[in-house]
DNA sequence: GTTAATAATTGGAACGTTCCAACTTTGTCA
DNA sequence: TGACAAAGTTGGAACGTTCCAATTATTAAC
């Protein structure tokens, strides 16, 4: 049927009214008569029209489509996609609507990605960037005043917003507390030594364990791919040291689960022979048996606050850099072995 | 700086051209000169040109835009992470952009991202239903003949094409191999009893019942909340009856790793004093342990043939409604005892 | 050296909306 | 009654692109 698309014209022809009045009452103007505001919507309803965002964030230059993109470079990992649910709820609930894509790790898909996004006319980026990202890659959009949110990896050099959690801090309160519950042979474990995720939260182990009475040592750092498959890998090859650990502070929890796994396979319970603690917080953590002890991060409240960054942005039309850091906090479970002591299951 | 956005006209002028050249250098048309071509490509770039795509498909009121969108019902299942990167993967290819939005079951936020997809002239819509969508709601869209292709869920009525993996024949070849290997209290364990998805699983599993000599019995079938904790919830139900089963068919993976966790909880190790089998292979399935079996359905799989289906359709102009059926396999692992006979690990 | 064919380029109209300035209608007050 | 304000409505221009028909430049054919 309706071959051509219904248009404001066509509203207006049916309603009796002029172009300019339909328009009126699509923006919800006081300025318009409460009757002729009833039979214009009545209309519409009736021939069933759909706005055309195109046409009209064509005409007001100055304000752009309400549009916010977010890319990511792994949607794979559930970090990121609750990290994409956080950010659409407050996105949603502002009136904008979510462009979701996936770089997996790509430079070449990410640079598509956002110059996709751009010709829609995005008016504002929450970027998980990929491995390799650098400053020169974002300046486009800095000029062209696109307000830019940077999530989980930060880019030295790049004037734009970020938001990372405290990696420092959190590695720092593990190895603490491992400390606490008698271990001094602690490991580091997976991740790739080239991001700076890896630096901050190595650096953080580093720093408490040079306070702890064995002090650092640069053997007990074993690095690997930041997935489960990577912490098995990681496992085996600390557990072949000559005095091989007791305990192991993990990249993230994907490779905790991964050192679990290895663990189990040579017959050594987690949380009873050896403590674990991972990093993220990740939702299969508190379920997992035993349950995961880890670095709480949040990511569907980091992905909130940098939709709420980001709007802030939006609406004060100078886009203000601003850096934020979203602290973190050790929340202790089973695998560390601090509930294991009494059934009762105490928190430390 | 530059306060307007560079247009057409400005890099016309720039280059000594009319604006119909630069156009025809956009859409690559044989008909411009090479030279001509190169000199408009040297100074778009030159100028930080971007194209403005709203404005080009609203001239174009035939072709809509090349944007895809993609509504699922929970992101922060990795089973529909896995999924929508497997759409963004041909899309993308296809020079198509994705759009992506999470429901979390609800039917009106579903309405909401719809309106907005259809209001920003998407070209077409592959759609995971909220739970309780019906047939009107999709309504609307078969009439502005807007493509569509239902995942997962398919809806009875609804004039759209679909694509749902084989439900029936995935419980029913896990009941085979579990009798095969000598069991006969087989129980099911999950899900929401008011879906179309625990109807197809569930029918799966008791016409291999009652092809065993046991036969189909009514108390063996627990449903729960379709996550992790669910699994656990359920299968203290199912350990709680007087005859207690020796196996469980799960409704997913994710209820699976949940019983797996309660048997351990109660000193019960499975794959080896009871046999678990998942549905769905995500990605932990095989790394955990013990290491899942259970139905593969291939969630990227899914999606790359969902996205093919879906620009059929738009290629084609005439949308004709195609329905599919993924089919699944079973993947032996170790969580059924299959391969816990032998330490060389033969897979039945 | 003219004509025809081909290659390359071009100005104007159109897409569906919003903005602006102008207009009409109605009501209020002296 | 006239002047003025307020409330509501309106036609036309503009946004940045593509399409169309028309134009000019170049080459080929006789």
């Amino acid at each position: 049927m309706g071959k051509g698309r219904v248009t404001v014209i066509d509203i207006a022809k049916a309603a009796g009214v002029s172009k300019s009045t339909v328009s009126l009452v699509l923006q919800a103007s006081p300025l318009v008569n409460e009757s002729t505001r009833t039979k214009v919507n009545a209309v519409m309803r009736e021939l069933g029209y759909v706005y055309n965002r195109g046409a009209a964030n064509l005409r007001q230059a100055n304000a752009r489509s309400k549009i916010i993109g977010i890319v990511v470079n792994d949607l794979t990992n559930s970090f990121f996609a609750e990290l994409a649910v956080g950010v659409d709820t407050v996105v949603q609930s502002a009136g904008f609507v979510q462009f979701l894509s996936n770089t997996s790790e790509s430079i070449d898909r990410q640079r598509e990605v956002i110059a996709s996004m751009r010709e829609h006319g995005v008016s504002g980026l929450i970027i998980s960037p990929a491995r390799g990202t650098e400053a020169v890659d974002l300046k486009p959009l800095v000029m062209a005043g696109i307000p830019v949110v940077l999530v989980v990896r930060n880019i030295p050099g790049a004037k734009v917003s970020s938001l990372v959690s405290d990696n420092h801090a959190g590695t720092y309160a593990a190895v603490e507390h491992l400390a606490a519950l008698g271990h001094s042979r602690i490991a580091f474990v997976g991740g790739f030594p080239d991001t700076a995720v890896f630096d901050e939260r190595l650096g953080g182990y580093r720093d408490a364990m040079s306070k702890t009475s064995s002090g650092f040592r640069d053997e007990l750092v074993v690095s690997s791919a930041p997935s489960r498959a990577g912490g098995v890998d990681a496992l085996a090859r600390a557990m072949a040291m000559p005095e091989p650990p007791t305990a192991a502070v993990c990249f993230n929890d994907a490779v905790a689960f991964g050192v679990c796994d290895g663990l189990r396979a040579r017959r050594i319970e987690p949380g009873k022979d050896f403590a674990v603690v991972g990093f993220d917080d990740v939702i299969e953590a508190k379920t997992t048996v035993p349950a995961l002890t880890t670095i709480s991060v949040d990511p569907q409240g980091i992905g909130q606050r940098a939709a709420q960054m980001l709007l802030k942005q939006i609406n004060a039309g100078k886009p203000e850099a601003e850096s934020a850091v979203s602290s973190v906090r050790l929340i202790v479970r089973e695998s560390c072995g601090a509930a294991m002591n009494k059934p009762g299951r105490k928190l430390a």
